[in-house]
DNA sequence: CGGTATTTGATATATTGGATAACAATTATC
DNA sequence: GATAATTGTTATCCAATATATCAAATACCG
């Protein structure tokens, strides 16, 4: 039994809500069941990763920071005397990729590249001022803005909660 | 107090494991400090996505699906009749981007696109046969390999409670 | 010591996912 | 019936990700 080649059954008419010019569209295409796909962990992940994500880079606005640039300023920070590799590694960012990334942070003068002198081919990583005090308000306005509004909507404990699975996950997996 | 231009502090010699060609390398980078960014929510929610997906995509290889290929083809399963529009909306992918995606299921023979009889302009989706055999199949490889593991990492309360705080962050936030 | 293999940062390049603009065909609206 | 809106599509563009390769520097090993 395949298919027929004009659908006359199932007609093509669904709601169509029609009106686009409200607020901020998203509520397109309504009424469509999920079925199976909320209970795949990977498609809530996703559309949950997309969606903090997209609220960091709002909180962090004024400070032009991404998700990606934010976490480099925050190893350097923690970690003084690292080089690239070190640090493209543990983010998962390979070191190819990782020559663009800096050379955006540098430019902008929030970290710096030297020559090491023990090693002449690799470039200790290190903050500016600049990038510590930018490292400081994103660090403030995560805090107060980003994270704040996600303990509100889970709680501190499912918050903390789904951290420890988060993490249980990216380690055991 | 700005940096100098060579670093004399901090001596660039890391552990240096020196050894690549173990197992499957990717302990790199040993003994970086994560600081606050395990407190980030947001790297945790890539971090888990990016496994979860990595797994999905070896349980299901034997069938040649992605996880948004298998999302389109439960979503054509459960709601028949819809046009790209809707699909598209739903799954939260562009129109533009859904047409190569829809080439691509297509010429695998695993879905169809046909004409509305009551809207010429639209396209009704549908399941091939081979498509539903797909996903009969995928559904099996998904529910006995990869969730099951998840299962086994997690606990079934554990993974429930995720489910639930990650569709609450995809809805209220 | 000297030659080979590794490592580091870098470049070039390919692929993929995701986003916008524009267009023809069709339908809705007034 | 004229204008606006919608659908699928194409053409781009941008960002993230992946690989191969390279020169410089270092490690390794006979």
């Amino acid at each position: 039994m395949t298919v027929s080649k004009t659908a006359d059954v199932d007609a093509a008419k669904p709601p169509r809500p029609s009106r686009k010019a409200n607020g901020e569209g998203a509520d397109e295409a309504a009424s469509l069941q999920l079925g199976e796909l909320s209970e795949l962990l990977g498609y809530s992940l996703k559309r949950a990763q997309l969606r903090v994500f997209e609220d960091f880079l709002n909180c962090v606005a004024p400070l032009q920071l991404t998700p990606a640039q934010f976490s480099v300023l925050l190893l350097l920070d923690r970690n003084p005397g690292r080089n690239q590799t070190e640090i493209a590694n543990t983010l998962g960012i390979l070191r190819p990729n990782f020559v663009a990334m800096l050379d955006g942070l540098e430019s902008r003068d929030l970290c710096a590249r030297m020559r090491s002198t023990n090693d002449r081919r690799s470039h200790i990583l290190t903050l500016t001022d600049k990038g510590r005090a930018v490292l400081a308000r994103a660090k403030k306005l995560v805090a107060t803005k980003h994270e704040a509004r996600l303990n509100e909507v889970l709680g501190p404990a499912n918050r903390a909660a789904l951290l420890d699975m988060l993490a249980k996950i990216a380690r055991e997996f």
